[in-house]
DNA sequence: CAAAATAATGCAACAAATTTTCACTATATT
DNA sequence: AATATAGTGAAAATTTGTTGCATTATTTTG
């Protein structure tokens, strides 16, 4: 739980020494390795001072952190943005590091990128293992990193097609064929789709399993798509272009919850009547599935199984020596029917 | 950015060394300190062995990171919840960091919390700083930190009544403040209320800030109010509450936007028209205040400014060597106005 | 298949870093 | 003024890390 940065650029010449603080503070070795070996902290001038041009120069052997020898330690990163998914995401891993043996450490990693892969790579020295959550790396950029880890355990959460190493996500396309399948029950026939950014794999698998499911059955019938961006605006914007169809009694998949909450707040405002005019079904279970009126159907993540799954991915591969060689897994995902999708009384 | 474990109880009994590497994988000293110090790793399964072993001892000489002599770390010490707010926090600090010469570290408290400040005062011993967000610590643990700390900059994102150290936060105060004097803009003479936990001591001041308005003018008068406890079931139950009175014509202010939430789908499900049968305004600015029908009014808080300003603090109290004394830095907040307090047309 | 080249390793000498002993100084206490 | 106390630096003692060299294992070449 600890987080730490050393200074060490090729090998001894930068490595950091007591006779760095002696110099640097104007004290003898002698003092600083006396301050420094204090169990009691004393917080006289001195020892201020050594602390902190300790700190400056990171020196390595100050803390007093204890590590269980048989505890691995995990770090997840990522890049930190905004958003309940980030969230959620970084606390389903922090619970899953609670119910296993493994330390989960977040590692945030935009600000030294000038060279992401290399960072990621020395990352690899310091920790058991590595999970991965950025999106925006491409297929070269894991390939080097793949070459740059060797045998190591790695792990992606970002489907990826052809990945080399291993990969951990949502069954997203079950996720849609889950909403295609639960509007044909309902008895709809007519299907409407909104788009995700293409780039994003997740979003683009979402839609397959939804037309896929479409396209199985003679009886289902996709009338209308939008290609939208995940964004409440391009949902607005994608209600707009609905308008003008005309179209009636039809059941939207909207690839995530943002898209439909935008698309259903330009319906109501055009007075349009939810479940009664269209049905629509999102993707992420926000909590503001269940603010909304009317509520969102959604199909649920659990970023807590995930964040156990990947864990235990990882002590595996550690326990075993294996290698990360393109596995992949899918957690199942979960339908969460709400009034978006059917009439309350 | 990078983080980092060691074991280390008293001093050198617990110094992990090349030895305990060798006596680990059952190579020798030199081996150990050849693979470890190569410029590009081979991925050998001696080299393999050895990096597991030194990253399971905690060996500290690993890892390739260069940090900048002038630059300070800065720990952001939190818990992990779920929600927009951690996630909003964390962002606003990491821009911050992006703006600002200091690099920011995000820390997770929970986990080791046998003794959360013992852990602290430790964490103070690597960091240049330390940003606390930690709702849930009392008084007397302020106290041991301060004592614990001496002289080292800590600063807390909670406000407290007679804090020891300096802490950073939102005009709470004058938030609820400037809501009171809206609604009275408005040309509402009758209020309503809906509290937050008494233990949020935040919540309280948003609270004090918009009854003194109403206190101040003879004009005004408080004729409703609920104890709610920030969530969007208490602003169900509080509308609930709201509906028996038969009141109309009032201005209501829920101390958070989820409380909001609440009690605009309560009412609406309930055939109340907002802003028409009364009108209300949270706190927090929510990204859902946009998505919600009505948009919601809320008071909007500026994480990035807040973690600029955290940082700055903590570079000035390392540059004058200057304490950590009880300070307080309030950051000023703004009114989002949104059609849940206006008539559209 | 044998010889040569290459790579990995341990030993031990050497180099570097850290701790400790000892003496000195400044400050506080008696 | 004498005495204890704490902090300090120089240097010795100890511990830790690196490197030259010989040995062994592995791969490549003839």
């Amino acid at each position: 739980m600890d987080h730490f940065s050393l200074i060490k650029k090729a090998s001894k010449a930068l490595r950091v020494t007591l006779k760095h603080i002696a110099d640097d503070t104007g004290l003898s070795i002698a003092t600083v390795s006396r301050a420094l070996n204090r169990s009691k902290r004393k917080h006289t001038p001195s020892e201020e001072t050594i602390y902190t041009s300790a700190r400056k120069l990171g020196y390595p052997f100050i803390g007093g952190d204890t590590v269980d020898e048989d505890q691995l330690t995990v770090a997840l990163v990522t890049e930190v943005h905004e958003g309940e998914f980030y969230s959620s995401l970084f606390h389903g891993f922090y619970r899953a590091s609670k119910k296993t043996a493994s330390d989960v450490l977040f590692v945030n990693l935009a600000k030294h990128s000038d060279d992401p892969i290399e960072h990621i790579i020395n990352l690899s020295k310091k920790y058991s293992g590595i999970c991965l959550f950025l999106p925006n790396l491409d297929k070269i950029d894991y390939s080097r990193l793949k070459e740059g880890v060797g045998q190591y355990p790695i792990l992606s959460l970002t489907p990826m097609k052809n990945s080399k190493i291993d990969t951990i996500s949502f069954d997203s396309y079950s996720g849609g064929y889950m909403i295609a399948e639960y509007f044909e029950e309902l008895g709809y026939t007519k299907f409407g789709f909104i788009s995700g950014p293409p780039a994003a794999v997740d979003a683009v698998f979402r839609k397959n399993g939804f037309l896929d499911h479409i396209q199985e059955s003679n009886e289902l019938e996709l009338v209308w798509s939008f290609a939208g961006d995940f964004s409440l605006s391009s949902g607005k914007a994608a209600f707009n272009d609905f308008k003008n169809t005309g179209l009636k009694d039809i059941a939207i998949f909207g690839c995530n919850d943002h898209t439909c909450f935008g698309f259903m707040k330009g319906a109501i405002e055009n007075g349009y009547k939810i479940p009664d005019d269209f049905i629509i079904a999102g993707y992420d279970n926000l909590s503001f599935c269940k603010t909304f009126t009317p509520e969102l159907t959604s199909i649920a993540t659990d970023f807590y199984k995930l964040g156990k799954k990947a864990i235990r991915i990882i002590e595996n591969m550690v326990a075993e020596g294996s290698d990360s060689l393109g596995h992949k897994t899918m957690l199942p995902v979960e339908i969460k029917t709400r009034s978006s999708t059917y009439m309350d009384g």
